[in-house]
Order: structure tokens, then C-alpha cells, then sequence
RNA sequence: GGUUCGGUAGCUCAGCUGGAUAGAGCGUCAUCCUUCUAAGAUGAGGGCCAUUGGUUCGAAUCCAAUCCGGAUCACCA
């Protein structure tokens, strides 16, 4: 593969400058220490070196430092550097126009982002749903993420398996069935015309309200609140019901397997909408015995140690943390038993490399600890134990809870972006010529790429609200902005074709300015990737996008001036168009040809 | 209380391995569709970067303390 070396101007700089310096004064300064910056655009040059830095070790004034550095790089980086002039202590280089002109010419709209050399198997754990109710915007926030973390990683060049796993039974689960042996009268979600998981998730709300109703009335005959929020009949029924469920009773497997189902068959239908997907899909049910062996195995390796009752126990005191339970005195699993079982089970499956869990900063915990365990137990890739750890959505009025109802449901939402992005689409009427199946795909990838951008631009580690009265935008830093802007060019394109032969020719302010952000494209990514972090590519892609558009409006491509400036500018269409596509593809976000 | 994450414009957020005059979007006001798509562009207005102290040529950014808010510290998952 073609070395990118555009991508490395700016290493290229700090390497130049350590070098010079070391040249000039003989002074090692490591090239990671030099402070390269885009050049303010009041001031003359495109980047600029800090002089500061150096300034007191070097002895020497900023103004002669700069002018014998400045020189020495020229020297160095010839054909690239061009000029340089020094402002209070920094020093701005111009780059060559041949340089970016360069640039434009060799660049491949269908090799933009280089493979890495260090390949990895990298599984994407996300979405984690519980059976016992639908999906709402927390999950979105976490499908978007997992999805997106795993397209930056594919475009990378890492093989990455996408994983599942399904909270399908404990207490919760049973709640919903003991609701619906008492208030369905056998009901399905067929005969009430309801997607299975909303009809599961309903009789979860009823099982809360039911409670309250039974804890209320035992209070008021007199028995302490606390007694009465252990004592109601149908929390009893279902603490039986998940007791029966461990002891493996037929009518009650049969009845979650039956309610299960349900769920399962809505989530397909949301899942198929929002575009997740998974290689792999684990149930808790399978995996809950898991990692049994292991406590065994850490036992006799002293990595935990037993109490008095016969429970076991890690020791975690040395690591700033407390001491945690990974085997209860009856012998049953615990929820880190389980994950330390999973993690190798996955690892084994899949032989991989590293392991990201899509999971929310609630269990921020849990994952310190999990990682520590398993590098403790020295499991194989331990170390490549990644938390994605993202902030809640909340809604103006604090937190969602699903008991309450007080949660923005997915499906809902996603329906209502579609619509509205029907309504917008339809007021501007710009694509009369599409059929109705094309309208239908055209309103989904609009809607949905709105929905996704909004939850996939801010820093997935913090916290994030999300104001239901006010609806997600379509303009200015939002996905359908992006969208807009690439159907725009390819209108354009469409008009001139794509072929064009360049020649050199003298780049205006704004073509060069187009040209050094596409070039940082790669960067980009790479930070994306290792601080698995999406919202650094809807940054990038918005400012490449209100680039172009202030470019558009201010030169035109299709009637520019001569031939010459027509190609150049057709092929910085071109590569503005599949930076910007592939940019939105990482976020899961497609991007129309027309709207 | 311990740990941890956060507090930047009216609102939602960037910027945080210290660098030049702190940025976007929304909202407000004002301009621009006989010229490649106005889901666009241009401009105006809007800030004790929570507070105090420290480190230094330089602090929104680093350190300390304080105030406010979230999460967590379960033999739930």
C-alpha cells in the first residue's frame, strides 16, 4: 500500500524540528514533544511550531531561534516548506501549493483510510437488552456506540465479531410472567395486534403497578412498610416462579420460553430498523453457570480465598478497591463469576485479541474489577479488556425508569424521526422523480442517520439530555446537514461525470483549506479508534461539510473560471463526497445520492 | 463517608498530552435563491470557562482545596 505520507505532515514537522535542533545545537528534543498547530488564519502560514519550549533549554531568544530553525527546515523539508515567518515566539510555515495540489492529484477516494500493520481480533460486545421489556433510548445510545466502535475498527483493518448478551432470566423476567398468568386471560401479542416485546414489556408495568396496589393495601392493614414491600403475594409468586424456573419446572420453562419468544421476535424488528446487528448471541441463560471452574482454579492459585460460611472472595484492598464475592456460600455464581466465564469463553470462541464491552458508566465498577480478576487469573488477553463506558441519557426531568413509564421508547422514537424527516422531505419536494419504495428508504436513512448523529456526537463517556418536547434536529450539526451536503455534490457530479485529469494549477485559500482537511481524514480515525470514541468522526465530518458548503457558495465547480480549475475541483468533489460518506458510515449513518 | 465522572454562551455541546483574540449548532436579529440542491451561506448579538489559591514566559486545559450535580461502593443483573 501507498505510504500516506500526507496524513504525516505533521509528524514530519516535529520529526524536522527535533532534528534540526539537534543539528543546530546539539539538543535532543524528542519529536514528541514539539507542539505543531494549524497557523491562526489571521497570521501568514499553515502551521505553526511553539518556540517556547524550547526557548530556555536552548538558551537563545524566540526571534533567533526561530529564524536559524526556520531555516534549517526549509532545508530539510524542501518542496513541502516554503516560506516561514516568526510571530511572539511561534514560528509559521507556509506549505508548498504543489504540496496540497499533490495531494488532491494521488489521492484514491476508495483508499482513504490506510490498514494498520498491528491487525487484531477485536469482538464488540453491546445493546445487553433484558427480555422483560422493550428497548428504549439508553439502548439506541448503546447500539449506536457498539455499532459504530466496530465499523471504526473494521476500517481499520481489525477482524471484529459482534456480540450479544441477553439478560434473559432472573426476577425480572419472571415479574412480566406472573403478570401475565394473572391479568392476560391468555392473551398474545397477536390478539392484541402489539410487537411481542412492547406486549412482554406492558405486563411488566402492570406487575409494578399491582405491587404498589398490594403493598399499599398491606400497609394500611397495618403491617410496616418494609415487611409489606417483602411480604406482597406477588413478589412472592415471583420469587417462586424464578426458584421453580432453577429447578428446571416445565410449565414455567415453557411459559418463559413462550414469553421469550415474543420478545425476541420484536427485537428482530427493531434491530432490522435501527441496522444492528451481531455475529453472535449470548443468553444469560446459558451463560449463568459459567466460570464455576475458574473460581476453583483461582482458588488454588490463591488468587481468592474462601470464608468461614464456604463463600469466596477476592481481596482487592491492594488495588485501591474492596473485597468482592465471586461464589456465594450456597455455591451459586454471582454476576462476575459469570462474566469472568464469559470473557473466556468469548476469548476461546473467538481467539481474540482484545474485548469491548459496550456497557453504561453505572457498571464502571464491575468492569475495574472483572478486568483485574482476569489479569489476576491471567486469563489470555486479560489486558485487552476494554470498558466502552458511556454516560446515561437523561431526559429534563432526570433520569428514564422503566417502571414509572418514564422512558422515551425506541421504536416510538425512531417512528417519529422517520415521519418527521417525511414531512420535511415532502415540504421541500426536491426528489419528485423517486418512487414510493425509494421515498420510504430516502425517509429512513434521513431519520434515522438525524437520530444516530444526535446520540453518536457528543463524548459517549458523558452523560447526555435528551429533550422529548424539543425534536432532534435537521440543521446545522446534525446528520441530515452532512447527508444534505454529499447529495449536493453528487448532483454536482452527476452533471460534470467523474473523470478528470489535473493539472497544476495555483490553489484559492478555500480549495487549500479543503485539501488539509481531507488530508487529516486517517487522523481522525485513528483517535476515534483508540479513544473509542465516534463523536471525534461527526466532528470531523460536520467541519468538512460546512467547508464545503462555504466553498460552494463561493466558487463553483461546474462553471469555474477555466478547464484547469474545473478538474481540480470536480476531484476535490470527489473526495469530499467518499470522505464524507465513509466518515458517515462509521457512524452507521448512510448517506443519499440525492434529497 | 470512600472511589469516580462532570460543571464552558439562554439551551445542547466542542476545545483539556498547557500556547496567539475561548469555538460550533440551536434559539434571537439582519442579509442572500434569473448562476452547480436555501436541509445552504454571510453577518450581528450573546462568556468572571463553578469558586479560591498554586505551578510558569503563558492556565478553560496541570495541581490543591472548596461548592454544586451524577454514578458507584449488593451474596441484583
Amino acid at each position: 500500500m501507498r505510504q500516506p505520507y500526507f496524513m504525516n505532515l505533521i509528524t514530519n514537522l516535529k520529526q524536522s524540528t527535533s532534528k534540526c535542533i539537534h543539528t543546530l545545537y546539539n539538543v535532543n528534543i524528542p519529536a514528541d514533544q514539539v507542539l505543531v498547530n494549524a497557523t491562526k488564519p489571521e497570521i501568514e502560514g499553515d502551521y505553526t511550531i511553539v518556540l517556547f519550549a524550547f526557548v530556555k533549554q536552548l538558551g537563545k531568544s524566540p526571534d533567533a531561534l526561530g529564524n536559524e530553525l526556520g531555516a534549517a527546515m526549509m532545508a530539510d523539508m524542501p518542496g513541502i516548506l516554503t516560506q516561514f515567518n516568526i510571530v511572539k515566539g511561534f514560528l509559521n510555515f507556509t506549505i508548498s501549493n504543489d504540496y496540497w495540489f499533490d495531494f488532491i492529484n494521488s489521492s484514491d477516494p476508495s483508499q482513504l483510510v490506510p490498514a494498520t500493520e498491528n491487525k487484531q481480533k477485536i469482538m464488540v460486545e453491546y445493546s445487553s437488552p433484558n427480555t422483560n421489556k422493550p428497548l428504549h433510548l439508553g439502548h439506541l445510545r448503546n447500539n449506536f456506540l457498539g455499532w459504530s466502535i466496530a465499523e471504526i475498527l473494521k476500517l481499520q483493518g481489525h477482524e471484529v465479531f459482534k456480540t450479544c448478551i441477553v439478560n434473559d432470566r432472573g426476577i425480572h423476567i419472571c415479574k412480566s410472567m406472573i403478570a401475565w398468568q394473572k391479568f392476560a386471560n391468555g392473551a398474545t401479542p397477536a390478539d392484541t395486534h402489539q410487537k411481542g416485546d412492547h406486549f412482554v414489556g406492558d405486563y411488566y408495568v402492570k406487575y409494578n403497578d399491582a405491587y404498589k396496589t398490594e403493598v399499599v393495601e398491606l400497609v394500611a392493614g397495618g403491617m410496616p412498610l418494609e415487611v409489606a414491600e417483602k411480604e406482597a403475594p406477588i413478589l412472592k409468586g415471583a420469587q417462586e416462579m424464578l426458584l421453580k424456573w432453577e429447578q428446571g419446572d416445565a410449565a414455567t420453562i415453557d411459559l418463559w420460553k413462550r414469553m421469550n419468544a415474543w420478545v425476541y421476535e420484536g427485537f428482530e424488528v427493531t434491530y432490522n430498523k435501527i441496522g444492528s446487528d451481531f455475529l453472535k448471541t449470548y443468553y444469560e441463560s446459558n451463560t449463568y453457570l459459567l466460570g464455576k471452574e475458574l473460581v476453583e482454579a483461582g482458588l488454588s492459585k490463591k488468587v481468592f480465598f474462601q470464608k468461614e460460611d464456604s463463600s469466596v472472595w477476592i481481596d482487592l484492598t491492594a488495588d485501591g478497591l474492596d473485597e468482592k464475592i465471586v461464589r456465594r456460600k450456597d455455591g451459586t455464581s454471582v454476576y462476575m463469576t459469570q462474566d469472568i466465564g464469559l470473557a473466556q469463553l468469548k476469548q476461546k470462541e473467538f481467539n481474540t485479541d482484545a474485548s469491548i464491552y459496550v456497557v453504561g458508566d453505572e457498571q464502571n465498577y464491575h468492569f475495574k474489577v472483572l478486568k483485574l480478576i482476569c489479569q489476576k487469573l491471567q486469563l489470555p488477553a486479560a489486558d485487552g479488556i476494554y470498558h466502552l463506558s458511556y454516560g446515561m441519557v437523561e431526559l429534563p426531568t432526570g433520569k428514564m425508569k422503566s417502571r414509572e413509564g418514564t422512558v422515551v421508547d425506541a421504536d416510538d422514537l425512531v417512528d417519529e424521526m422517520i415521519k418527521i424527516s417525511k414531512e420535511k422531505t415532502e415540504a421541500l419536494g426536491k426528489v419528485s422523480d423517486f418512487t414510493s419504495a425509494q421515498l420510504e428508504e430516502l425517509y429512513n436513512t434521513i431519520g434515522l442517520g438525524a437520530l444516530k448523529f444526535f446520540l453518536l456526537r457528543v463524548d459517549p463517556k458523558k452523560k447526555m439530555i435528551f429533550n422529548p418536547e424539543e425534536s432532534i434536529d435537521f440543521h446545522g450539526f446534525t446528520g441530515p446537514f452532512i447527508q444534505y451536503t454529499h447529495a449536493r455534490i453528487k448532483s454536482i457530479l452527476r452533471k460534470t461525470g467523474t473523470t478528470v485529469t489535473l493539472t497544476a494549477n495555483e490553489l484559492l485559500p478555500l480549495e487549500k483549506q479543503l485539501a488539509i482537511e481531507l488530508s487529516i481524514f486517517p487522523a481522525i480515525i485513528n483517535e476515534a479508534a483508540e479513544n473509542l470514541d465516534p463523536s471525534k468522526i461527526a466532528i470531523y465530518a460536520f467541519n468538512l461539510a460546512k467547508l464545503f458548503n462555504t466553498f460552494y457558495t463561493e466558487h463553483s465547480i461546474a462553471n469555474a473560471d477555466t478547464e484547469t480549475k474545473k478538474q481540480l475541483r470536480i476531484k476535490i468533489g470527489i473526495l469530499t463526497a467518499a470522505t464524507l460518506q465513509k466518515a458517515m458510515s462509521c457512524l452507521g449513518i448512510a448517506v443519499p445520492e440525492q434529497m
